[in-house]
DNA sequence: ATTACATATGAACAGTTGTTCATATGTTTA
DNA sequence: TAAACATATGAACAACTGTTCATATGTAAT
């Protein structure tokens, strides 16, 4: 240990007080991969399309194809998407998926995201 | 007009009344690709540290660089792209940049995709 | 059982994105 | 003015992502 004075080149810039701070309250590797991961669905604009459209209504997937204009199949890859981050949840009826939001904190990131964009 | 019903392939499986409802609040393109936008932003590991980081203290590029574990390089160039998004400002000292979060709406993004990730 | 239909899935392809490496810019100090 | 240094930028490349098209699955009706 201590090991990092010996026989290295100096330190350029490094403010050594705030990088430590920093690192000490650092999130951990694997919800920042996670983060990302929900940050990256939801950025895109079919999927933002779908999301906004299961704000209003449950919807099953043609009449989302229909809505954001994009094909059955388009759609149905996207919400296997939003499955995978729990945004969407569905329920069966005959031949028909009727898809949803999974919960309210997808209205909550739109609404800041939406304050962020429309300042 | 009304041209939707002469000699077209009968509609499938679409729910009229849902496709209108929804299309009638249906975000404009514009805000839809500046949300997807925003969020794709967020959506990069490297990204959401260096604004983790951002959001304890104002830190130069190359302290940023050894607390997220990138080179000056890489996080030089995101940093044009967190600009570009309005996430961040910077103040200049010497040939020293310092670089903060332009504003609160991060913190609360950050807040909320906390709580759906570690739901 | 067979057909129709809503949805899902896989492969393939084009477009996008993040990093690296080399180099440029602009500021400070000698 | 020249050298040192913090940061920025451009080109190139690999990795990833979203769509399309073809096909599969599973449910309902005939």
């Amino acid at each position: 240990m201590k090991d990092k004075m010996i026989d290295r080149c100096e330190v350029q810039c490094i403010h050594e007080e705030n990088v430590k701070a920093v690192q000490d309250i650092m999130i951990t590797d694997e919800i920042v991969y996670e983060l990302a991961d929900l940050f990256k669905t939801l950025g895109d604009s079919t999927r933002i399309k779908m999301l906004f459209a299961l704000m209003h209504r449950e919807l099953c997937v043609c009449d989302l194809a229909v809505v954001i204009g994009a094909t059955d199949s388009a759609v149905s890859h996207q919400l296997r998407v939003l499955r995978s981050q729990k945004l969407v949840k569905f329920r069966r009826e005959g031949k028909i998926l009727y898809y949803r939001l999974a919960d309210d904190h997808i209205r909550s990131l739109f609404a800041q995201g939406l304050e962020h964009v429309t300042e």
